[in-house]
RNA sequence: CGGGGAGUAGCGCAGUCUGGUAGCGCAUCUGCUUUGGGAGCAGAGGGUCGCAGGUUCGAAUCCUGUCUCCCCGACCA
């Protein structure tokens, strides 16, 4: 937490409530910064020192691996195998793609030396006796090895369809970074997939779309919307690209999640083929798929508030922590045992078909200061334990999403022992579609879809007008030139076309930008 | 990668213009008091001033280079 001093300046805090946040800055302020703050404040990660590297701290990681374990899951549900696949990939492997490599080229790490050498004037450098035959990029995506892996793999029909996955990191050296949303280095999973012909391959890729959107509103509470993308904003070497969109609380769309129909792009460069019933040498068809590290900043974006983070609690790493009330007298022995007693009782019990996860915080110090630190990362239930509670077999529980009273004191409510564990899963179950409900019902109400031209396109997203949100519209879906120019009309107002909603209603009317009937309707948005 | 801003104790900052013993608040530690909702008082510890050169008797301060971060743009699954 910051200092008073610094939290005096802030305006909005001295004209406003009497409510004093757990955060330096608000949303409503800068949320830029305010974005920062959280992922400061909840200790969520840091910076590395390396450019657009970050360090991710534990209540950081412990959301990516409960994200890797429920995403896991689904994934090895629907008859996928994990594997792993190397770090380095060869250039020429990269170089059999043209629109793959114009796609990535600009943004490769390649490791060109595999020893260093002192040098009396520059310190340690790479020994020019060292120099690699072949360069080595340090993968930004796995399709070419793992397409070449496929390829040895697959012979025949009946070897399809081949269905992989990995958990991995890759590298991209982006220009501009952003902690969680756009780094360097990220983790993520990336599935890849070979099939017989193209119906099957497109059932894959819409599968996997249909699992990241379910994953993303029932496990993240992120409501989202799936669809194509048009085809300028297509992965390098897609024939068709899927994603989920989420809308941040800055009225912004971050792509949450992709999935790729590859068409034969990448078998033909490969030389992925099987022999199919008739005996003919056949290309098949891939997908792959991916969420990434970028989900957490969705989450911080989403669910996060004036008093830092509000972790769903299917993905939070500590779903209660208990904070004994210590006195440092005779006292504290019972009162611990009492929290023992009350932790053991919750971590017996089930919720979202896993154990309650719950944390007893021991350390040294006073539970009002400590409560802040869990408030700021979100732990969903806050106790506070006091040797009266202990007495009358009470505890002092507040929900992180409903965190203030009316007089601006945090919102502790004393409840029987007995009732509250009663109530501790139904409590959680209730935060997690608090959550997506609220979340849900944002960014419906900032989806416009009145707009019928251009001018009344630019006046929703007129500068004055600052966190406007999404705008539907017809769309004619032109392709080729006509979608260039389309797209240069759109990057004048800032605005990308984030997809062609799947369950759009039919459109009416005609297309805004060439005036030609509308065939579907695509979401226009500022996006991350 | 272009434009702008910034790096001084864990965090937030002053000091830089005009070179002369490195400061403040919060946090931390110790002691005393306090004790059911973000404690008070007193004392203490902690910094090769992002890094590397240069100018100078002397550099946080001036010069050059470089790294990292933030904002805007370009780019971007």
């Amino acid at each position: 937490m910051l200092p008073e001093s610094v939290r005096a300046l802030n305006p909005a805090r001295m004209t406003s409530t009497k409510i004093k946040h757990a955060l330096p800055v608000k949303r409503s302020e800068d949320f830029a910064q305010w974005y920062q703050a959280v992922i400061a404040e909840a200790e969520l990660a840091e910076e590395s020192g390396v450019r657009g590297c970050m360090v991710i701290k534990p209540w950081g990681y412990g959301i990516w691996e409960r994200i890797q374990k429920l995403m896991d899951e689904r994934i090895k549900a629907a008859g996928v195998d994990n594997c792993y696949f190397p770090l380095f990939i060869p250039l020429s492997f990269f170089a059999r793609e043209a629109d793959h490599v114009d796609g990535f080229a600009k943004e490769m790490a390649v490791v060109t030396h595999h020893r260093l050498i002192a040098d009396p004037e520059r310190g340690l450098i790479p020994d020019p006796e060292a120099k690699l035959e072949e360069p080595l990029v340090v993968r930004p995506t796995s399709e070419t090895v793992i397409g070449a892996a496929m390829a040895r793999w697959i012979q025949s029909w009946r070897d399809l369809p081949l269905l992989t996955n990995q958990w991995a990191n890759v590298v991209r050296w982006e220009m501009r970074t952003r902690m969680f949303l756009r780094t360097s280095e990220f983790l993520w999973q990336e599935g890849h997939t070979a099939h017989a012909d193209e119906a099957d391959a497109m059932t894959e890729t819409l599968r996997a779309l249909e699992m990241y959107r379910s994953f993303a509103e029932d496990v993240l509470a992120l409501p989202v919307v799936a669809g194509p993308k048009p085809e300028n904003e297509r992965f390098p070497g897609a024939v068709a690209t899927y994603s989920i969109e989420a809308m941040m609380q800055d009225g912004k769309a971050l792509q949450a999640g992709t999935s790729h129909y590859l068409g034969t792009t990448f078998a033909e460069a490969a030389g992925i083929r099987y022999q199919d019933k008739e005996g003919q040498q056949v290309l098949c068809h891939t997908t792959s798929w991916g969420v990434s590290t970028r989900m957490i900043g969705g989450v911080i974006m989403t669910h996060g508030d004036d008093d830092g983070l509000r972790t769903p609690p299917q993905v939070a790493p500590h779903q209660i922590v208990i904070l004994p009330m210590l006195r440092d007298n005779d006292g504290d022995e019972a009162l611990l045992a009492y929290c023992e007693e009350l932790r053991k009782a919750l971590v017996s019990q089930s919720v979202f078909d896993e154990k309650v996860r719950v944390l007893l915080d021991k350390r040294p110090g006073k539970a009002t200061a400590k409560r802040w630190g869990w408030v700021k990362k979100g732990v969903p239930l806050v106790l506070e334990i006091g040797g009266r509670d202990a007495e009358n077999g009470q505890v002092s529980v507040v929900r992180r999403d409903r965190l203030w009273r009316e007089d601006g004191k945090v919102d502790f409510k004393g409840i029987a022992r007995e009732e509250f564990l009663a109530t501790a899963t139904s409590e959680l179950e209730s935060i997690q579609d608090a959550l997506f409900a609220e979340a849900r019902a944002w960014r419906d109400e900032r989806i416009e879809r009145g707009i019928t031209d251009l001018a009344g396109l630019a006046a929703y997203f007129a500068d004055d007008r600052p966190m406007p949100g999404w705008v539907e519209l017809g769309w004619s879906r032109p392709t080729g030139e006509a979608l260039d120019k389309v797209v240069e009309q759109l990057k004048a107002l800032k605005l990308t076309i984030r997809n062609t909603p799947i369950d759009a209603t039919p459109p009416t009317g005609t297309c805004p930008f060439t005036g030609e009937p509308a065939v579907e309707r695509i979401l226009v948005a500022r996006a991350y």
